[in-house]
DNA sequence: CCTAATTTCAAGCAAGCGCTTGAAACACGC
DNA sequence: GCGTGTTTCAAGCGCTTGCTTGAAATTAGG
C-alpha cells in the first residue's frame, strides 16, 4: 500500500534516462514514469505538469506515481535526488592540477555546454535544475542548493591556488560567479541565445570554438583580478 | 461586457507600480489587480498562481479579471506589454560614447544590479522576466524576447566601435554574452548567490563594490577579444 | 433627477487537478 | 498448483481552477 523504500542511488541515476534500461523487469515502470517525468516537467514546470500527463506518456495508471513515489512531489523530488555532478562528467578534469589554466577551464565549460549540446532527457533535466534556481517549486527544500553547491565549489577549488589562498574572500565568489557566467546565458537563456545568435551553438564545431573563446574569456578575467589585488 | 480597449502604454507604465497611482479614480481596480499581479506571479509563477489570489489580494472580485483583461493570460501579458527599458534606466548611459569603456560598464552593471538591489515591484517585475526565459509560459509569444533584445543591442552598440565593426559577427554575440554573464548570475541564480556568498550584494556599499568589480571584468573580457582577434 | 453606460458583485458552472479505493493481474517460493 | 506478497488497473472522490452569468451598484451627461 505504502511507497516502496527508495532504492539506492546507483540503482537509478543515471540509469533510468536510457530508454534500454533497466536491468531487471520490476522496475519497468518506475523508470518509465521518471523519463516521462522529466519530458513533462521539462516542457511544462512543476505547477504547469499535470500527472496525468505523466503517466499518459509513461503508459502507466494514475494510481503508479502514489504507489511508486507517494506523491506528485515525491515523483519531481526524485528527479533532484543525486547531486548533478555527473551530469557533467567532462568537467571533471577541471580539477586536475597537472593541465595549464587555459585548458582546465576548456574542461569546465565544455562540461556545461555539453549537456545543453544534445537533445537528450540529460539537457531536460538541466533544465529543471536551471528552472529550480529562478522559480523554486517549493517542494526541494535546500537540496538544490547543494547540488549547485558542487560546482561553486569546484570554481573556487580551481580559483584558490591562483591567488595563492587558503580560503575564499568576497572576491573570490564573485570571480567564481564572472568566469560560470561567461557561459550561464547558454544554459540557463537559451531562448535568447538561439533568437540573437543561433549559430553560436548549432554544431559541434562551433561548439568548440565557443567553448575555446570562453576558455581565453575566463582566463582573462582570472588574469584581471590578479591585476586588481595588486593594485588594491 | 467586453474588455476594455487597452490604454496607451505610457497610461499606466510604470506608473502602476506605484501604490500612490493611479490619477484618475477610474482605473483603480484595474491598477490595483495589476500590482496584486505582479506580487502573485512573482511568488507562485504563471502556472501556480491563481486568479482568486491575485483577486483577493486586490481586494476584487474575480470576475474584474475577465473585464479588465478577458483572462488570465491577458492580465498576465500586460505586465510585459512594454519593453523593459525603463526597467533599468541606470544603464542608459552606457551608449554616451563621451565617457570611458570602464564607466560606462560600470553603468550597465549598475543597472542590472539595481533592479534586484531593492525589495520591490521593480524587482518582481525583473523576476518574471527571468523565468519567462528559463520556464516560457506559453502566453506571450516573442514578445518577451524583443524585450530582452534591446539590452543585447544595447551592448552590441557599445561593443562594435571597440573592433572598427559595422555589424556584429558571430563571437562578437559570444563576447556580450559574456560580459553580460559577469552579472547574470545575480540576476538568474539568486537563491545559490544568497546560499555562497551572501555578503556580496548585502547592502548598497557593497553592491557597488561589485559594480566596480564587474566593470574591470568586462573590461578584461573585450581587451581578451582583442588580443584573440589579433593572433587569429 | 432621470437615463444610460460603465463597473462591481455574489453565486455557480464545467473541467481539470491530485489522489484514493478495492479488486484484478502478476510474480514467485514452496 | 497453491498461497502470498507485489504491482497494475478502472473508476471516481473531493477539491480547486479559470471563467461566466445576470443583477446590483456606481458613474456621468442632459
Amino acid at each position: 500500500m505504502n511507497a516502496r523504500s527508495a532504492p539506492s542511488p546507483a540503482e537509478v541515476f543515471p540509469d533510468f534516462l536510457r530508454d534500454d534500461s533497466p536491468a531487471t523487469a520490476r522496475d519497468e515502470t518506475r523508470c518509465r514514469l521518471l523519463r516521462a517525468a522529466v519530458d513533462v516537467f521539462a516542457h511544462h514546470g512543476y505547477h504547469g505538469a499535470s500527472t496525468r500527463e505523466i503517466c499518459e506518456l509513461a503508459g502507466a495508471n494514475t494510481a503508479a506515481i502514489h504507489y511508486h513515489f507517494r506523491d506528485k512531489a515525491g515523483l519531481y523530488r526524485e528527479l533532484f535526488r543525486l547531486p548533478i555532478e555527473w551530469m557533467a562528467d567532462a568537467s571533471r578534469p577541471m580539477t586536475d592540477p597537472q593541465l595549464p589554466l587555459l585548458e582546465r577551464l576548456a574542461h569546465f565549460y565544455r562540461g556545461m555546454l555539453s549537456v545543453l549540446s544534445q537533445d537528450s532527457r540529460l539537457r531536460q533535466l538541466a533544465l529543471l535544475h536551471a528552472r529550480e534556481e529562478v522559480e523554486p517549486s517549493g517542494v526541494l527544500g535546500d537540496c538544490h542548493t547543494q547540488a549547485i553547491r558542487i560546482h561553486h565549489d569546484r570554481m573556487l577549488h580551481l580559483l584558490l591556488p591562483e591567488f595563492g589562498l587558503q580560503a575564499p574572500d568576497e572576491a573570490l565568489h564573485g570571480l567564481a560567479f564572472a568566469v560560470g557566467g561567461v557561459a550561464l546565458v547558454y544554459f540557463m537563456a537559451r531562448p535568447a541565445v538561439e533568437a540573437f545568435a543561433p549559430t553560436l551553438t548549432a554544431t559541434p564545431e562551433s561548439r568548440e570554438t565557443l567553448v575555446q573563446r570562453c576558455a581565453i574569456y575566463g582566463q582573462a578575467l582570472i588574469h584581471a583580478e590578479r591585476e586588481r589585488r595588486k593594485t588594491a
